[in-house]
RNA sequence: GCGGGUGUAGCUCAGGUGGUUAGAGCGCCAGAUUGUGGAUCUGGAUGUCGUGGGUUCAAGUCCCAUCACUCGCCCCA
């Protein structure tokens, strides 16, 4: 092996895994497009108070998850963690709080100094959907409904189940919250260690302890659901009633937490028990709170992120290269006229291969592995009469073509 | 950040208890086949044995460290 590593936690996308990458983004923007998401891109990098501000001074990413570094000019800046900060920012510095509702669509890399795994890594890639400016449940019907046609669409919908909660507002959470930690404060002995630091940080979290004791404790404590306010009890019930009639099924599931500070009331995951650990597929929730935390017009707002590399695990079907037509000089001489024919039919939008040398055998063998659909053989006797050998290199069978008709001709190879 | 496993050719992997020139299959290259690919046959190339140190007359093999991957925890997409 050889010593120039590639940065821990990073990956080149070779062609194989790069067209999986691609045949994900392109079904997830192409659904997006029909509920009405618009395509936008954000910078990769932002003033490292966007993230901080947002995400919470105690949660995992900011305290020591993100690449930050100061540039020359002094400013901190930090390598994006996750794509919803930047979408608010976007729309409080673009000043688009004037044009709400908003629907947005975007993907590209995001950066966690994790320890990797497998489905976990340094750099890696979402596909995030944002819709702002919504405060009814139709939206959170809308976002979950549009990844679920995602997950269809790209076939490993069976795979997935959809897991839901509420947080409820903020009055509820917080009333809950306080009874919970009377609780575990009371049977602080008996918490995990890893629990009596959820406490302090995220209370929240304990219930998805996966230690014995901490379950046996979590199974006796309070429930969420007897804090719920009447405004966030219906909102969640409108909510569910939705993805009923739309014939989407849940699982609820009263120990989902998001992890994030700025989630509010609606919570859900799809996961999958294909990926090991790393199960979570497309996570998201609703974040009402998050443009005002950022210093902008309140402005409610939801959404969700799927990362494309655990996606394309998933991923069933081969993705397949485009074949290519194989050109093919049978010698030095018709070279020039190869090349000539090659590049009209590559204007004409037609994908062709033309080798750079060997001999005729050399040219059908390279044609072959490039997996191209057909050769188009020109030699002297074909220049002679202004005519192409084509072979269909899959049913071995070969015809004279006149030149002028080639185009035409290889339009039943595509 | 914590704990376990793994690391030998481009890929998948063999290489009892240390012992001379490190192997196989697949793939790759060349030839049989200088106007016809896939199949077959023949031949060929490719390794700092992840890296660094140590023990030893001798290390792919044992010890330590380190890096990467991997499984789980934490957390999350």
């Amino acid at each position: 092996m050889s010593s120039l590593q590639p940065v821990r936690g990073t990956h080149d996308l070779l062609p194989e895994t790069a067209r999986r990458h691609r045949a994900v983004i392109d079904i997830a923007r192409r659904v997006a497009e029909c509920y009405g998401y618009q395509e936008i891109a954000t910078p990769i990098f932002e003033f490292s108070e966007v993230f901080k501000r947002t995400l919470g001074d105690t949660s995992d990413i900011v305290t020591k998850e993100m690449y930050s570094f100061t540039d020359r000019g002094g400013e901190q800046l930090t390598l994006r963690p996750e794509a919803t900060a930047g979408v608010a920012r976007a729309l409080i510095s673009g000043g688009l709080s004037q044009q709400l509702p908003l629907k947005f669509f975007c993907h590209g890399p995001m950066f966690r100094y994790e320890r990797p795994q497998k489905g976990r890594l340094r750099q890696f890639h979402q596909i995030d959907v944002e819709l702002l400016g919504v405060a009814q449940p139709l939206g959170d019907i809308e976002v979950i409904a549009l990844g679920a046609q995602i997950l269809r669409e790209l076939g490993v919908y069976d795979r997935v189940v959809l897991e839901l909660n509420t947080l409820g507002d903020t009055e509820s959470r917080q009333a809950y919250r306080a009874v919970l930690v009377d609780y575990f404060k009371a049977h602080r002995d008996r918490l995990s260690e890893d629990s009596l630091g959820r406490l302090e940080r995220n209370p929240l979290r304990i219930l998805d302890s996966k230690d014995e004791g901490d379950r046996r404790l979590v199974a006796e404590a309070p429930l969420f659901t007897d804090f719920l306010n009447d405004a966030s009890r219906d909102f969640f019930a409108a909510v569910t009633a939705g993805l009923e009639s739309l014939g989407i099924p849940y699982k609820l599931n009263p120990r989902l937490v998001r992890g994030l500070d700025y989630y509010c009331h609606t919570a859900f995951e799809f996961t999958t028990e294909a990926l090991g650990a790393q199960g979570t597929v497309m996570a998201g929730g609703r974040y009402d709170g998050l443009v005002a935390m950022m210093g902008g017009p309140a402005t409610p707002g939801i959404g969700w992120a799927a990362g494309i590399e655990r996606l394309a695990m998933l991923l069933a079907a081969e993705t397949p290269a485009i074949r290519p037509i194989a050109v093919i000089p049978v010698g030095a001489a018709e070279e020039a006229a190869a090349l000539r024919l090659t590049e009209s039919l590559r204007r004409a939008g037609i994908t062709v291969d033309l080798g750079y040398g060997g001999n005729l055998g050399k040219r059908m063998k390279r044609a072959n592995r490039m997996n191209a659909s057909a050769a188009v053989i020109l030699g002297e006797d074909e220049q002679a009469r202004g005519v192409a050998a084509v072979r269909d290199l899959d049913s071995g069978e070969q015809e004279e073509v006149p030149l002028n008709a080639l185009r035409d001709h290889l339009a039943r190879y595509r």
